[in-house]
DNA sequence: TAAGTTCTACTATTTTTTTAATAGAAATAC
DNA sequence: GTATTTCTATTAAAAAAATAGTAGAACTTA
């Protein structure tokens, strides 16, 4: 898996959120500051030769849609800052948050919670 | 804070490793393609405009060291990724490798430990 | 059906990043 | 003490990323 640049991971992000979308609809997306039509226009190309998205004609008009999925990439780019930052290791990283970032109960008890559930599946 | 390059971290992990390093021996820690030696020099000067690093002369030569320590780049880089995948949420991003990641019962446990030791606090 | 709109394809420009050559100063090696 | 090496500073070129203009096709609408 090829990693995005930050104005693909933009598109990406708009992308997911729509699940399917023509290049006027992710332009209008932008809440600032929305690049050029035809700026969007090249990233979904360049994203399309890379396999992060296919489209379908409707009409003379391309509807893209993802195909990598949100969770996949999300586990790709969450993998690659874990292995450089923690060794790869979840537990040194929920150690290092659990120490740095003001937690409170509810959130320590709200992971528990999910990991004893983990256990006993 | 400002994000790092791709090149700019890699020197970045070499220096977090060296804790003090001239040039030459960052080149050196190069386990394999070892770019050029003025490369390295041209990232780190880089590096020092954008803040990351200083230096102290010894001789002519100038020893570099980090001025952004490693945890808190990780702290950075971590909560830029955990917010733009899991909204910022600490427990959504270990439900989801929870979830995801085979994890054996040592790691959960060691994870909950963590957890557990945090709220005595 | 003519005028305007919207879209794609192609091309181009600008900016950022990565890489490194060159020149000259300083250190080192004989 | 001269030759070689090593370092910095300056400059630059190549590659990647980001942005967008233009032309022409297709659709819309009045």
């Amino acid at each position: 898996m090829k990693e995005l640049t930050k104005a693909e991971e933009k598109i990406m992000q708009l992308l997911w959120k729509l699940e399917k979308a023509f290049t006027r609809e992710i332009v209008d997306q932008f809440e600032s500051d929305p690049p050029s039509y035809t700026t969007v226009a090249t990233v979904l190309t360049v994203l399309e030769q890379k396999g992060f998205v296919a489209h379908e004609m409707l009409g003379n008009s391309k509807r893209f849609y993802p195909l990598v999925t949100k969770d996949k990439y999300s586990d790709f780019a969450m993998s690659s800052v874990m292995g450089k930052y923690f060794e790869g290791s979840l537990s040194r990283m929920v150690s290092f948050f659990a120490d740095r970032k003001k937690m409170d109960l509810n959130e320590l008890d709200q992971i528990i919670k999910i990991l004893e559930d983990k256990k006993d599946k």
